[in-house]
DNA sequence: TTGATCATAATAGTAGTACTATCTTTTATA
DNA sequence: TATAAAAGATAGTACTACTATTATGATCAA
């Protein structure tokens, strides 16, 4: 894959694209880094400045404030989650084939993707597995949805939710099993490494292996 | 049910147990409708204290800082939905029933269950729905997972894998499929009212209804 | 009923967070 | 080489997340 794919994300995102300049890449790298590090409560933007060697205030001429960051990081993961299925199942006839794919994609995106140069995939998936939820888990859900900031997660579960349709055309919950196989992969990778009685998947060599085993399976029964 | 059950929750969780005082019961009350209101970013002990007409200082003396203060909370309505789905499928033979009877209680568990008259059950049950990763999605998971203070949570999983292993002893991920089912629950409530393209509830009356269905449903293809 | 103890209230203070404002220097570009 | 745009440097403010101290009031034991 090329390196100049270009990931295009909800202007309302940020204050200046930081995709356009150094500095603006040199946030979208550090921040991930960061916050994947110490966790997105410790995180601030005077602690990126200093590992950045930049300064506040420069951070905030892209960002009005951390969880809009968090907001546009998890976004761009979505939207290149959302690009790889798009291009890994494009010549793809058989959908049971397709949803295969999707859900080896799910779980290998970060091992096998690597998409530009200034993102470290595997940080930002394991950002994405221990803080993506809390983008929406605000009281400020319904106002930014309204902004579309939530579109790249909905496109994808759009477009998972048709491909269950076309296995199964009377399948009742396409919308939710698509969002629900997209939550378990990153839930049990999480339970996995620190709350192991809450799921069956071991915390060893193979997990990424195991998961995608199982996602398989619960597939297998639902829609057979 | 009776007023006076005492719901245990880890001594870790608190400073001075909020259950033995007037005091203590009051922050439990406010506290769960406060969060319910403001979101728990917003929420801090400074509102909390006007919103009962305490001080800050005194609040402090119940719970080290507002993260302890949502776990115990969390850790309550996981305790309380144990206690119940263990009194509801106490003397049922048929472990299909009891699974039906505990999706029943994750899902409708405030409405038909009030225990206890300082919790707003209703409430304590949407603050779970909006907030409760947050109690385990820290940089601290691995700690306080050591100090216990999940136990209840993984309780609450194991009983419910149980049942499962008793419906179809061979099922390769009992404990992922109840954590996913209670998981389920919480999060389609919650895409139902914001993010309704995610799932396939609508957002309407019958809501509940509609997601015990779905739970069914996927139990029934799951466990055949 | 006194007085000791304990819970809570009242008040103040501190370090850190989440910004905003302003001014200077550097870099890009015409 | 001038000009503007970007970034850096610095300072300041309101608020958050606490800690400390002292005062007040309620309970209970001698």
């Amino acid at each position: 894959m090329a390196v100049n794919v270009s990931i295009s994300l909800n202007p309302g995102l940020y204050i200046k694209d930081p995709q356009q300049s150094e500095l603006g890449k040199r946030i979208i790298k550090h921040s991930i880094l960061l916050i994947d590090e110490i966790g997105f409560e410790q995180f601030n933007f005077k602690k990126l400045a200093e590992d950045m060697k930049s300064t506040e205030a420069s951070i905030y001429r892209y960002f009005e404030n951390k969880h809009l960051l968090l907001t546009y990081l998890v976004s761009w993961y979505w939207e290149w989650l959302n690009y790889m299925i798009q291009i890994k199942t494009f010549n793809i006839e058989d959908p049971k084939k397709k949803l295969e794919i999707i859900i080896h994609t799910f779980v290998l995106i970060s091992e096998e993707n690597p998409a530009i140069e200034y993102v470290n995939e595997s940080s930002l998936h394991n950002l994405v597995i221990a803080e993506s939820t809390k983008v929406y888990h605000t009281k400020g859900v319904d106002e930014e949805n309204n902004k579309g900031f939530f579109l790249n997660y909905k496109e994808m579960v759009s477009s998972v939710a048709e491909v269950i349709l076309e296995i199964k055309p009377n399948f009742p919950y396409p919308h939710a099993l698509a969002s629900n196989l997209f939550e378990m992969t990153n839930t049990h990778f999480y339970f996995a490494d620190h709350l192991p009685r809450l799921t069956d998947i071991d915390n060893k060599a193979g997990q990424k292996e195991e998961v995608e085993k199982m996602l398989l399976f619960f597939i297998s029964k639902l829609l057979n």
